[in-house]
DNA sequence: CGACTTGTTCGACTATCGATAGAACAATAA
DNA sequence: TTATTGTTCTATCGATAGTCGAACAAGTCG
């Protein structure tokens, strides 16, 4: 998995990251269970700090992608499998708002709104970061 | 139009405000060539400051859904119209990533980024901010 | 056990952002 | 003209965000 930082770009160095990651996930180009690199190694090797690394991951297991552990390293939750389904809606939305001429900040208040008022799945037990 | 503002939430105001409005617009609640309150008015009406609140129309004009003029307020996009298919694919996406629980910000993010590596629209002349 | 790896926690610093404020200005409407 | 309305400029203040350094604790492995 190849991973790209951009420093000059507004957005932030760990959300890059965990955005890198995040998509590698969701297509289906790591599998679960397989380990991503220490973090250590990997800011090294990025030429960022070692927390900004471990933000980005901490961001990824709060939202259930992976799972940490001291000494164990960083590993993709084995739950997660191809979301061939959600990549398609987000595919379909973005083609439609960029049909309609909209901007992605307006796009993404519009995700978010909508998100917010709209009732949790079914059956599942919330549990965790609510933000 | 019922625009509500809290300032405990950690989103800022101008963009609670943009948000009420784009909503509107997007889901038709107001038509295209409607004007809405004036900026001074909103802002003692809401108990916030006037940049505030023009900060937020400030937004929405750039994203082409209103139109600002001094002496004459601000004035919905007359180009609007129902904006269904849009709204459905936002629901639907918004459906698919509660059905896998995946949390709001991952979701966001992933929009994001497909948007940022999507081909623009064929034949639109993108002009404006392009952040 | 003992050495090493790896994530975690505490604390701190700096830059940016959000909101407010006041004043003067320019275009439009009545 | 007079009143209205958005625009621009400058400035201040507090809170938040992003990055970083050092010490710590849980786990792995020979």
């Amino acid at each position: 998995m190849r991973i790209r930082i951009d420093p000059t770009l507004p957005t932030p160095l760990f959300e890059q990251l965990a955005g890198a990651v995040r998509s590698a996930i969701i297509d289906g180009r790591v599998i679960g269970g397989e380990r991503l690199p220490a973090a250590r190694r990997l800011a090294e090797g990025l030429g960022v700090n070692l927390h900004t690394v471990l933000r980005g991951y901490r961001l990824l297991r709060d939202e259930g992608l992976i799972e940490l552990h001291r000494g164990r390293g960083a590993v993709v939750a084995t739950r997660i499998g191809g979301h061939a389904a959600l990549a398609g809606a987000v595919h379909d939305l973005v083609d439609e708002a960029k049909l309609h001429d909209l901007p992605e900040s307006a796009l993404l208040a519009l995700v978010s709104e909508a998100y917010r008022s709209a009732p949790s799945a079914p059956g599942v037990l919330r549990t965790g970061p609510t933000r």
